[in-house]
DNA sequence: TGACCATACTTCGCTCGGCGAAGTATGGTT
DNA sequence: AACCATACTTCGCCGAGCGAAGTATGGTCA
């Protein structure tokens, strides 16, 4: 799973949000590195939601302006947690050979 | 930066390897979950070798099979360990969200 | 009033990377 | 003779990331 995917699950695993809500959340999420373009993040939204990782909470329209908020499925839910913990396992990998042989970073 | 890439880069961590001890060594890192396909790895491997971030260490013939050995460059050994930093970080925020709130896993 | 920015979403099209598949070559095993 | 393991090359498809342009609304500021 990419990075953005990865992020944009995460954004939804506190409730229900809508497009825009979800780049401004990954932005907090992710300590500032990642901004999802917005190419991205909707193009993924669909393919989230044909795989029924995600689905359509509900419509407004706030301000004239349209808003789809997106939720996540039990299996989505399944999902970013299995990536959050295939991750760990991945990141210890580096970390545990890096930092510990001569404990000096190399 | 994608899994197979990144398990390349750390496969190099304790040393040169060739090709095919890459996906062996992949293998073993990942507890059998990341199989390299062929096509995937000698495209990687060119790819970071244009890049700078591995270089070729040395070629070798055994039983008439030639082996071509790559190493980590400082570059390389400098990202794949920012990269774990980040998955590290990516993944404590779903850790910390779903293993913690209820600590009923939801 | 007009310029500009923020919110919110759609659509297009490029490009790069993952990966399956087929191919080449050698040597051991059955 | 058939087959499998090692070891690498090359081709080509497809999907995802993403930049860019477009549409629409409302607020701010000079």
């Amino acid at each position: 799973m990419s990075e953005p995917t990865y992020f944009i699950l995460a954004c939804l695993l506190d409730g229900p949000l809508h497009g825009h809500g979800i780049i401004k959340q990954t932005l907090e999420l992710s300590e500032n590195r990642v901004k999802l373009p917005v190419g991205t993040l909707y193009g993924a939204l669909d393919r989230l939601a044909a795989s029924g990782l995600i689905t359509v909470d509900r419509e407004e329209i706030v301000d004239g302006r349209p808003r789809r908020y997106f939720r996540l499925t039990d299996e989505g839910k399944g999902l970013v947690t299995a990536e959050a913990l295939r991750m760990q396992q991945a990141s210890s990998v580096v970390t545990g050979r890096i930092l510990r042989p001569g404990s000096a970073f190399s």
